[in-house]
DNA sequence: CAAATATCAGTAAGACTGACATCG
DNA sequence: CCGATGTCAGTCCTACTGATATTT
């Protein structure tokens, strides 16, 4: 019999994109380990350098994660005092999320490792192709 | 302040593959829901379809899953008949893995389901730009 | 003895769910 | 009261690590 089976699977999109973004991952969360930083804690800082001050249900949205989890992440940035959380005086609802400066410096630093990171994961890419995969990835997931 | 680090951030390939593959990670995991099926299952079960009699070592090679995660795996496809487990008679450190009829018959209704999935997945792309996204991924992924 | 195979137990990261209190 | 926000506790899936037994 021996239908190829398997090698059906492994040309479909979603095993393609599987593996490629295990392998961004792993580069990824690699390259910040060296800042003692994890992907969401990067990923929430960055918002945050570019929102602040900013509440934590914006920084789910904006980031895509679970707001229960932003709850985890900033608890672990402030107690690295990497952020500042103060309430929010006009809706008090709301926490305030602000970079402190060891924060702006650590962002620097990641963001550089991250770019590393990317850099490896698409050196088998010319830069057309880089450009062309972003934008196709880009269509895929818009709106989404 | 407010340099754009979110922005800069959300075009690097690997956060737009992770979130690519998250949704379609998403997708094919609500389709094999169907058939009560998780992911690794279903690419266990084309492994097999391929390659039985199989061991369970080169299932972990073929999938590029963990080998302990193979034995879970088989485990839950075993008790639900889909797979037998033989001992190798030529090598009795291998079990032969081989696909019940059951099993075959689950797989053809896993496969529509799973190519179901990517259909939806990569919908907003024409099929030039399917093609070149199988293309590009194929590239990063080889070999590593 | 060294290497490969299979199993089991435990752990870690990420994404999620439900319950709850607070505030507008 | 309803809806949004934030917190807490716990689950699920996937991936890994370490230890062990057996066989080649």
């Amino acid at each position: 019999m021996n239908d190829p089976a398997l090698s059906r699977l492994q040309t479909l999109p979603s095993w393609l994109l599987g593996r490629a973004a295990a392998l961004g991952h792993r580069l990824v969360a690699e390259h910040l380990a060296e800042a003692e930083l994890r992907l969401p804690h990067h990923a929430v800082l960055c918002a945050v350098a570019e929102y602040e001050p900013v509440a934590q249900a914006e920084l789910a949205r904006t980031v895509k994660i679970d707001p229960k989890d932003v709850v985890t992440v900033l608890n672990e940035l402030q107690a690295r005092e990497l952020v500042t959380r103060t309430r929010d005086p006009k809706d008090a609802r709301r926490n305030l999320i602000t970079l402190s400066a060891a924060g702006r410096e650590l962002l620097r630093r990641t963001e550089t490792l991250g770019e590393q990171a990317n850099a490896e994961l698409v050196a088998p890419l010319g830069p057309a192709e880089r450009e062309q995969l972003g934008v196709l990835l880009q269509r895929v997931i818009s709106d989404r």
